[in-house]
DNA sequence: ATGAACGTTGACGTTAATGTTATATTAGTG
DNA sequence: CACTAATATAACATTAACGTCAACGTTCAT
């Protein structure tokens, strides 16, 4: 029936309660329903978002602020796949849809930047790895002197 | 003479003074020399070190505590380079050689892993405006009709 | 030798992102 | 229905990584 309690959420999506709850507090997941009693149940959705949120924050290292930016993006696109019928909002929303992608290049450019500097870190630990090596190359040419 | 005052060495490396301080303080900056009255003086390896830092933790987004460990690596392959007669050195500097090369691999096992992170976040981020463009499409083709 | 500019320590402040604890309700089971 | 386990809210605590400020000492160019 797709309706989990909190505890079930924490474990599928690896985060905690509080932090879970914390998420909803400052806005970047959306408020589940509440039983009569106040219990939150949430969807699958809710799960995915979650997972979404947890990695795309570890792997670009985002503050949750910058995070909104990132997890809005796909909300925006889904609010905007229903259909109109009127030119004029047909228009409107294509302009939608291009500041959008506007804002996706952005982002896109911003992880290739992110993906250059860890590939030099990468570059100066194998270059490290090398000194290494080139250091016991000696101390074994010393030996056999 | 390679003497830098703190204020200096901020400018260059792009840290605050404050953090300069702080580093030292929780010893990821090797303390400089000091003249008679306390001053510190910095050479250019400290604003080195400092750049590394700074570029490093940026790229990775680690925590300052990670990072003693990455930071940790390139002091101990420069302090293993003297090079010493007695074959128990020897062979004692070479187990200690390898035993950092072991953990630059680890490491670079990590910044792979990091980069396979990333490179599954550019993905969602490219499938989003894939869709984005398929929506505009569909529009498009209604303004046809 | 002096004053402006810079440096030092120390302490308290701040912000994000939770952890923890207490107290009160609620949900589900026998 | 009674009980136990889970949930809710609220509030205070914590940690990292600095910022800021005060009070005081140091440098160095004039």
């Amino acid at each position: 029936m797709d309706n989990y309690k909190i505890d079930q959420v924490a474990l599928q999506s690896g985060l905690t309660k509080r932090t879970i709850r914390y998420y909803e507090e400052i806005g970047i997941l959306p408020p589940p329903k509440r039983s009569e009693g106040g219990t939150r149940y949430y969807n699958e959705e809710h799960i995915e978002l979650l997972k979404r949120i947890k990695y795309t924050k570890d792997a670009l290292g985002l503050s949750l602020e910058e995070l909104q930016h990132f997890i809005a993006l796909s909300n925006l696109i889904e609010s905007q796949k229903v259909s109109f019928k009127q030119t004029a909002e047909r228009r409107e929303q294509r302009e939608k849809l291009l500041s959008i992608i506007d804002t996706l290049d952005e982002e896109l450019i911003l992880i290739e930047q992110k993906i250059l500097k860890i590939e030099r870190v990468k570059e100066d630990l194998t270059n490290l790895k090398k000194r290494a090596q080139a250091v016991i190359e000696k101390i074994n040419l010393e030996e056999v002197k």
